[in-house]
RNA sequence: GGCGCGGUGGCCAAGUGGUAAGGCGGAGCUCUGCAAAAGCUCUAUUCGCCGGUUCGAAUCCGGCCCGUGCCUCCA
């Protein structure tokens, strides 16, 4: 079975089939830049990081895009108050969220676009619609005419009969006034004295700023061109706008205009009692990204991503997120165990280039993932072979990261069955690291050891800075004397001086370094 | 009011017609100087409630109860 995706379009799983079928092209609604990422855009952007990560795992090329919405009412009024400009307040939360997604391990996007770059394009835009008679000015305004597209509301599966409903007595009499139609949403609007304003040359709509919705249409046709794969973002940017993001493309791109729409579901923050609660800035419970990864590595959290389906909301409070930390903890130590059996190996038996070819993107019975054939060789290969079957059929089920999650839980199991912990069968156990930080990796977690994993480690862009330094330096600072301390207690054990042995770990303990015994000596981590 | 989504063991969470994955927590055991880790066994005759279709339903249909999202700020 090939990919299959949730369609927000048709409201079905579809095979998964990109109009190049080596390319796959992602429009992805990012940040409206008055307010620094919080944990709930980490959810829907780490999804969006998996959702690459797998396709390029089947063998695509993927062009992403994301934009950043730099203009909008609440940027220029949040500006105004905080006494700096609009562009230097986008500046700083643009150059924060960037530093949020490496902290996260979310890989770079080939293009970042803010809407500020695009406004020549977007008065062109604008202009067009007009002309195609789906728009119409009104006192300086453009307005675009929902009732001239016939489509309307079908993104989103609503009726304009059941949008009046809704909007009964809630529009106010100076917006009745302007609008042919009470649903009809602004393209461009005149700015206000002292607000960014950009000149069109145009007699009806001579200077203003654009709205929201045109921003987005303009900027992801530009930079993908008029018609691409995946468009995305939050559930809650369904409707309005990405319907009326369709409203404005599809009279100038065609229909359908992209692809596959897809909308992962938000996150909901649980207060004391377990009842959801709204996250929001008056209430001071906004989780910040840096507060996020204070004390929880960017594993455990895309890991407790992970468990849940990206369509359901996922529940969140600092429990939940111990919980799901400690059941990754097992397939971490797995992972740890093998990089310790393995840097003991030499430069020479590590020297097992991991190799293979897609046979042919458009085959649907593709062999995947390319390296296949170098992670199921040795003595756990029958294993990594089941393992990798499962997580493929799961990944390829609209991913579905929950069923991932299970089938590494069952591998990493079937590692210590088969003896992990006492194999000096260097291939074997080079074979299953590498298959093991390979789906890790799909997931987002786990830099995989260089020495260990070459050709991943090249692919992974997470640097030193993104948090997994500071370990790997506390690491080989403490390495030497841990190491002389656990002699030490080593020589007590073989004395039978148990009183000794026990001190120094306990000592090592209380020092954050948790000791465990094996069948091959002592083994010791940052706990 | 309109349009959706969801209710699975103490908790999290898969499963969309063939007889309940996985994780956390809990109980017992093996190994071990003791810990830790790992392994083994047990922990839902049952999937919000009531009807219906079917040889067979958590899965399909109808009704009801509860929760929740959106209806022009929102990832």
């Amino acid at each position: 079975m090939a990919l299959h995706v949730f369609n927000t379009r048709t409201k079905q799983k579809e095979p998964f089939v990109p109009a190049d079928p080596k390319v796959v092209r992602i429009y992805t609604c990012g940040l409206t830049v008055y307010s620094h990422m919080h944990i709930g855009h980490a959810r829907t952007y780490c999804f969006w990081d998996v959702f690459r990560r797998w396709l390029e795992y089947r063998g695509y090329h993927v062009i992403s895009v994301i934009n950043y919405t730099d203009i909008d009412d609440r940027i220029i009024s949040d500006a105004a108050n905080g006494g700096t400009g609009m562009l230097d307040h986008a500046e700083r939360i643009i150059a924060s969220f960037r530093q949020d997604c490496r902290a996260l391990n979310i890989k770079d996007y080939a293009t970042y676009t803010r809407a500020t770059d695009f406004v020549a394009e977007q008065i062109d835009a604008v202009q067009a619609l007009l002309d195609k008679g789906h728009a119409y000015v009104s006192d300086g305004e453009v307005l675009y005419d929902v009732r001239s597209f016939e489509r309307y509301g079908e993104l989103s599966g609503r009726t304009i009969e059941a949008l009046q409903e809704g909007a009964s007595g809630r529009t106010a009499d100076a917006e009745r006034e302007r609008k042919r139609f009470f649903a009809d949403f602004t393209l461009w609007k005149p700015s206000k004295p002292g607000e960014p304003s950009w000149e069109t040359g145009k007699p009806e709509w001579p200077s203003g700023r654009p709205g929201w919705h045109i921003e987005c249409s303009v900027m992801s046709t530009t930079t993908l061109g008029a018609h691409f794969d995946v468009h995305g973002g939050g559930i809650d940017n369904l409707f309005p706008h990405h319907e009326n993001e369709v409203a404005q493309a599809e009279p100038l791109c065609g229909h359908p205009w992209v692809g596959y729409w897809m909308h992962p579901a938000h996150l909901q923050l649980l207060d004391e009692s377990n009842d959801p609660v709204k996250m929001s800035k008056s209430l001071g419970n906004v989780i910040s990204i840096p507060e996020l990864v204070k004390n929880h590595s960017a594993d455990q959290i895309r890991w407790f991503f992970g468990v849940t389906h990206y369509r359901s909301s996922l529940a969140f409070n600092w429990q939940l997120l111990a919980e799901s930390s400690k059941g990754f903890e097992k397939i971490k130590r797995a992972v740890g165990i093998l990089e310790r059996r393995l840097e003991q190996a030499s430069d020479a038996e590590l020297n097992i280039p991991v190799q293979g070819t897609y046979a042919s993107l458009r085959s649907g019975d593709q062999a995947i993932p390319r390296e296949r054939e170098s992670f199921v060789h040795g003595a756990f290969g029958e294993a990594s072979a089941r393992f990798i079957e499962r997580f493929i059929a799961g990944m390829d089920d609209d991913m579905g990261t929950s069923k991932a999650t299970a089938a590494l839980f069952d591998y990493v199991g079937e590692l210590f069955v088969g003896g992990i912990e006492a194999s000096d069968d260097v291939p074997s156990l080079l074979a299953a690291y590498r298959c093991l930080t390979r789906h890790l990796w799909v997931l987002g977690a786990e830099l995989p050891n260089p020495r260990l994993y070459p050709e991943l480690a090249v692919e992974c862009t997470r640097s030193a800075d993104a948090g997994g330094g500071d370990e790997a330096e506390r690491v080989a600072a403490l390495g030497g004397v841990i190491d002389k301390l656990l002699e030490a207690r080593q020589d007590a054990r073989k004395a039978k001086d148990f009183a000794k042995s026990d001190l120094i770990r306990d000592l090592l303990q209380a020092a954050g370094v948790a000791v465990e015994d094996t069948p091959k000596g002592a083994r010791w981590q940052l706990g």
